[in-house]
DNA sequence: TTTATTCCTTGAGATTATTTTAAGTTTTGG
DNA sequence: CCAAAACTTAAAATAATCTCAAGGAATAAA
């Protein structure tokens, strides 16, 4: 899913310009020419960064990224203003700002700045993906077709092995030594009721066919 | 305890200069001539922060900044650097870095734009918000709704760790390190208690389920 | 310093969730 | 159609978490 940008600009040239210059960069973009609802659309959207002019009609720039912060919204900032002495400057960072690119600005550094605040601030989620399974690695959870399900340690474990080996048969025996760690004092069988639980929680009407039994072999996941 | 920057430069009256300033500031720092130590450093010291010459003896530094990201190094880093063209500021944030400051700087944006990278790579802020409950740092109180709550220091220090991380999943280990600043002579136990109490004073009705323990991991705050 | 109060840790038992076992049922391939 | 394998179900066993209460530690008040 793409990074979204706010950007806050009442001259409209530079905000199209920042706006084509950001989505042909991949990004999408909501544009703003005042404050006036901002914090509505950080309430509802996710947004990664915000894009700042200071010279706004009504309040400055930089006063209401103080406000945002003081209710407590902790979105990456980057200031783009014609505000160029030093003391300007110190003034954005003090009241929120995370970076400062001074008007008239080269569109190759804010592309430069706007991709490393990015990398910085919304560091890649951990994930591991197999079709439309992914299992997020902060929570040790699976979502599927964006729903995220609950499952038992066990059944994490089980399709965390699935998951890292698709299309790749795997014995009772092997699933046992990897998830439960302990072929001896545990009987084959107790393999055939945890993937029918899992089978459950994972496509509970039994329309998807992820794991299918090899007879005699094992089970392979698809 | 105090942040740690580490700065790179050959220059000895800029170095000094650097070094002074971010003293005075509160900082503790470490100084290199060249990069011949800054992985060792790395390594052994916990670094918040990196100021990087680029013209230095031996290796330029934003090739030397991109061999530490590619071995795995993710600390940030701000160029202090006379190149000032455009295609070389896009290029030393290509190679890895989070912000560039050229050379002649003046003396308060370079602590303005410290202070901000050292405040946004440590989540310190004023004020800490997520969904419905708000963390205010000047008298280290929370507020459900706008409701103040009591809390006690530690149920404090609990909740602001969950609320710098929701919806991530924490082990009893990770709140005893983080929380608690001891795994050793502590059983996980208490944090089952210390968390029983902690959800009674953020939902006495045990309406909202902020905290959800995930069995045989930890907990999670969503 | 002493006393009072609040807070934190621990152990034990209750509660709840998960996993295994076991037994019956269905499916599969020859 | 038969035997072996897999599936289903439910009860028993196990394990983790929650709750409570006691005692100790830390803090504030006298």
């Amino acid at each position: 899913m793409n990074k979204t940008i706010l950007i806050v600009d009442d001259e409209e040239d530079i905000l199209d310009l920042m706006d084509y210059t950001l989505v042909s960069e991949g990004y999408d973009t909501i544009t703003c020419i005042d404050t006036s609802n901002v914090k509505d659309i950080l309430d509802e959207e996710n947004i990664s960064l915000i894009l700042m002019d200071r010279n706004l009609p009504g309040v400055e720039g930089s006063l209401f990224i103080e406000s945002l912060r003081n209710e407590g919204y902790s979105h990456p900032v980057i200031y783009i203003s014609a505000k160029d002495l030093s003391q300007d400057i110190v003034e954005g960072f003090d009241r929120g700002g995370d970076d400062y690119i001074t008007k008239p600005f080269n569109i190759n550094e804010l592309k430069a700045r706007v991709n490393a605040m990015i990398r910085r601030t919304n560091k890649i989620q951990d994930v591991i993906k197999y079709k439309d399974i992914i299992y997020h690695h902060a929570n040790k959870s699976f979502s599927i077709d964006g729903e995220s399900i609950k499952l038992t340690n066990l059944e994490t474990e089980l399709l965390l092995e699935f998951i890292k080996n698709p299309n790749i048969l795997l014995s009772r025996d092997v699933l046992l030594e990897c998830v439960w760690g302990d072929t001896q004092n545990r009987q084959a069988k107790t393999v055939n009721v945890a993937i029918k639980r899992l089978k459950e929680n994972i496509d509970p009407k039994g329309l998807k066919n992820y794991i299918q039994a090899i007879r005699g072999e094992g089970y392979i996941f698809c």
